[in-house]
DNA sequence: ATGAAAGCGCTAACAG
DNA sequence: CTGTTAGCGCTTTCAT
């Protein structure tokens, strides 16, 4: 029983009408220009068949895929999927669906990929994963696909893009430990090939200024990449070469993660001898041991935005180029406390501006 | 400058042969049948007029998109992405895209998303979400495609699945709770309407039995659902209930976080006058407070597997259908330790099973 | 309001 | 070894 998939034609002969028709009918772009009872005939009789139009014949005819590919680096990395979600709630509501596919920060695979979506003809390309030095972000422009980018931003070339506000939470992360007392205070920065990394470098400089506190380059060290993997090498160079400091604002929360366990591991206490704050809130931070300090970023939110860009992108595409920074939120929990040399004794070296920031 | 896409004819043209020819020599089936020195310079062509061939017009005219569409219930739930991102890798591998949809278990949902992949011609379908009275299992096999579940199984029709060794599993958990000396033990069992809640509780009542252990019906609670919020709901019930206990063994990871937030607000201390077991060690569950003792899944495999079976499947529409258990292991943290009355004096009526547990 | 015809880009069957 | 032809399923002119 070899059961053919049933086509236009399968609805058009049954209903007794041309093919066209059955298409108009299905269709029914504005209003009808097909008789109302032709049309009742038409749906009934294509339920009835359980006709489902053929996606890629519609493409391939409209030259448009209703499909919008994604490229990230790792699903697994806890900061994407609640990203991916957002973006995919909002496209499929308006009929798109989406490709996702990770990419390892590999610059093969990054090609690859990008293959793979010019092929399958994607109407738009959302892009998280964009270093700084990659060609892919050229690659893409040279592809001519509307382009959005999420979680990142670019420096060259002006394209649209959805992030949260590093330079605001880090703000406030500095502001919260500059209350509590700290002065020396470590970053753990993380690779400049992508502008988190460096946003966050350069956002921690300035609000270390702003708020009157000395940067003591010895207290920078850099991860390569946003892992707690790297997070505990940094740590562990910057704790060897001996300087002394009492909070750390880790790039974000993986980074703190390492931290945690480089802590453990040489017997300093958290938040007692030594204060961490994250980067992202992620999923179970406020279960950590202690409770993380970060900064909530609305990762779904941002996935929704981006989609939004997108769909805009993709309708008018020589539409104004728009960035999007969504508000972040410090959340203070237990990993961040007094210094264990006691408090400042006084307020004036923190900036006014540090009234400003809240849970 | 309205730039056309480039197609196989104006490949032909510029290598001054017949479109055919390009499509030959560009696939190359098993030999050539065209001249070295010809596809050489159609090679040199297309990829000088960086020619992307139009995988919906290959899908058209082949049926066969080569694309598999995957429902799971929600991305973000942190179970997910590892077997994703297995599944992912394995098709990509064979040149397949995934397409991934969230249903959040909503009926509606499941039947929208299924139109769209039946409409855009996936080659299979890879389930996640398989509850036991929904019909999507129906829906699918009516529907003709190529199946895997995933993480699940099925009770009624005879599908190919993928899933951990959950019986074995909670084997393991029992088997330790015992071991400790735990006599009363509680299960926060899971939705019967999906496989891994019905058989965890089915296998607890098990190896309860084969422990030596009594169940006291009185403590077993039921979840609807895996969720923390689902979790504490329950346990609180259990604990109202007023019947003594000193192990629970929750039905997944979440459960269990919904037993931890109980716990704090009841001042029940962890493990000292509880021990806690979970199921699936998502990541971070060694950093929780106290470090969850759990069952490891292998998701990434399981992942890689099922993408196995699919592709089997495709090429092989008729073969035998077969259901993988990967294997669980025991993973012994903070989470349980000997009960506050003191630990069984003799091992005696822990079955030598027991021995087999490790970590 | 509906039918006819063409073509999106590709490949496979059939010549030669 | 290569050219010719036809058609995958759909939409969209253009007729009528």
């Amino acid at each position: 029983m070899e059961r053919r998939t049933v086509t236009i034609r399968d609805v058009a002969e049954v209903a007794d009408v041309h093919p066209s028709t059955v298409s108009r009918a299905l269709n029914s772009r504005p209003d009808g220009m097909v008789s109302a009872a032709t049309v009742a005939r038409i749906v009934a009789v294509a339920k009835d068949l359980g006709y489902q139009p053929n996606a890629l014949a519609q493409g391939l005819r409209a030259n448009r895929t209703m499909t919008v590919g994604m490229l990230i680096p790792d699903l697994t990395n806890p900061l994407f999927p609640p990203i991916v979600r957002g973006i995919e709630d909002r496209l499929g509501e308006h009929g798109y669906t989406l490709l996702i596919a990770n990419t390892d920060n590999d610059q093969a695979k990054e090609h690859a990929i990008l293959d793979v979506m010019r092929r399958r003809r994607v109407d738009g390309l959302i892009i998280a994963t964009a270093r700084l030095e990659s060609p892919l972000l050229a690659e893409v422009m040279a592809a001519d696909l509307p382009v959005v980018l999420v979680n990142r931003t670019a420096d060259g070339p002006v394209l649209p893009s959805v992030a949260g506000d590093d330079h605001a939470g880090i703000g406030a992360v500095v502001r919260h430990l500059a209350e509590l007392g700290h002065t020396r205070i470590a970053h753990l920065a993380s690779t400049r090939e992508v502008t988190t990394g460096l946003n966050r470098y350069q956002s921690f400089l300035s609000w270390m200024d702003t708020v009157g506190l000395e940067v003591d380059p010895e207290l920078i060290a850099w991860c390569p990449w946003f892992t707690q993997q790297d997070g505990a090498t940094a740590f562990r160079q910057l704790l060897d070469a001996g300087r002394r400091f009492t909070a750390v604002v880790a790039a974000n929360d993986l980074v703190a993660m390492g931290c945690y366990d480089v802590a453990a591991e040489r017997g300093l206490r958290i938040p007692d001898d030594l204060s961490i704050t994250g980067f992202n809130d992620i999923p179970f931070a406020e279960r950590f041991s202690p409770p993380l300090t970060t900064v909530r970023i609305p990762h779904y939110q941002i996935g929704v935005k981006a989609a939004d860009l997108m769909l805009g992108s993709i309708d008018e595409p020589g539409s104004e180029v728009v960035s999007l920074r969504l508000p972040a939120e410090l959340v203070v929990r237990g990993s961040t406390a007094v210094p264990a040399d006691g408090p400042a004794t006084t307020t004036s070296t923190v900036s006014p501006l540090a009234a400003a920031s809240s849970g």
